[in-house]
DNA sequence: ACAAAAGTGTTCCTCTTACACCCATGA
DNA sequence: TCATGGGTGTAAGAGGAACACTTTTGT
């Protein structure tokens, strides 16, 4: 069968991650079960239909906003995922059904996006039906969307090597072990907390407040900010590699 | 109007790249003109609208052996453009009448393939109408072409470092120079020879031939090969970067 | 003989890494 | 007073950057 497919629909799914200080999570929700006694509770990422005279990019904003209530925060696209038996024939029968449409094929395209995991954003999410994970604790999701969360993951240990997204995930005012916990949890690797400490500060990107942390039973650590104007000059004065990681 | 877009076409492009020993080059075709008058000979990737039953990565190789009669070559998907306003009604027009069709939107999904650019590669090519530019020298093709060209060069850009695809654009005995002319060309920068070699024979990757480079009027440069056992060895064995390069 | 690119070592300096103890707080 | 994580400096070694001359070939 070599004819031209023009009767695709394409969905987005959002990969939302949250870092509460300590461990890194993902938004999880629970699909509208289309048959309550074999599918009840399947988790699944966001996601939704996308609509005429909308792009990609607009489509998943819609979704993020939709789960978080946020509008404007970062959000990147990763893969798109095109197999055409991703969807099996009941799930496409359930798509069709519920949202009133008719295809034979559904692509995906993913995106991720990062929010500070505060306790408005968990009342929020909750009071969605939805949750959130730790990222090492999520196994089974419906369709491709295991899939779609390791392929966010990886782009976002690559973008948060160059760029500022790490402080997507935290608060305003942070401590430098938040933000040393962050990478060890993206990673999965320790970091030397005098070593870090010491390129954190000659870089110059945090600025100092005269605020500590409270209520905490050790020695309260101090908060700081992100530099943002000093960030954007290291960016622009950073010189491209040039030799290969293989080198 | 909201309502979920059902009839939309995919198709991919491909930014097909190969090297010369001196200059990266790219390779682009002339469209079959809709309108001699005002349409002649422009200048857009190599593409094809995604089948039936067929995956995006199966129709980009299905473009890519048309193009270049080689199969299984490095293909890797980039990002995928989705303005519904990307192609003007006139386009629209005028593809789907070229491919039998009927559809409101075409959504794209770019690709980038690295080749050898050999003597037969050229004839093929040519014989086939169409034409490998210096990337630098390409300034105006049609659509979004010329942004699925730029981010195409960016992900080339960030792969190189981190993978054996350089490779893929060299032949397969080559000088220590071409490598480095190679990463020159990919990056625009220039890079001190002794140190480049320093590292590159430290590091192991390659393997020495009794071969040197014939008729040429200096003294003749030696041939290596990769040594992709030691590459792979050595790709295994490289821990995870930890440190953002903003620090 | 000349032009053109190949090939070759050393020095300096910066950056990375490894490592152990006292301090401030809440319970 | 105890448990918990915050905060601090140094020394040794590895790796990066800068730099100039001789060699081999074709014309």
């Amino acid at each position: 069968m070599n004819s031209v497919q023009t009767n695709s629909a394409i969905s987005v799914d959002c990969v939302i991650f949250g870092f509460d200080g300590a461990d890194l999570k993902v938004l999880l929700v629970r699909r509208r079960t289309y048959d309550p006694l074999y599918h009840d509770m399947e988790l699944k990422l966001p996601g939704a239909m996308i609509r005429e005279n909308e792009t990609l990019p607009q489509a998943a904003s819609r979704v993020l906003e939709a789960s978080t209530g946020l509008k404007g925060i970062y959000l990147k696209q990763t893969s798109i995922f095109s197999d055409p038996y991703r969807v099996d024939e009941e799930e496409l029968r359930w798509i069709c059904n519920y949202h009133g449409i008719d295809t034979d094929r559904v692509v995906t395209v993913g995106y991720y996006a990062l929010v500070k995991l505060d306790r408005g954003m968990l009342s929020y999410t909750t009071a969605q039906g939805a949750e959130w994970k730790n990222v090492d604790d999520v196994k089974n999701l419906i369709m491709d969307h295991m899939d779609i969360l390791s392929d966010a993951l990886t782009v976002l240990q690559k973008e948060i090597l160059l760029s500022s997204i790490a402080f997507q995930l935290l608060p305003k005012k942070f401590t430098v072990r938040q933000l040393q916990n962050l990478l060890e949890a993206v990673f999965g690797v320790e970091i030397d907390n005098r070593n870090f400490r010491k390129k954190l500060f000659s870089s110059g990107i945090l600025i100092e407040t005269d605020e500590m942390e409270k209520h905490v039973n050790h020695k309260p650590a101090r908060l700081y900010m992100l530099n943002k104007t000093a960030f954007a000059a290291k960016e622009k004065a950073r010189k491209v590699q040039i030799l290969p990681s293989w080198l």
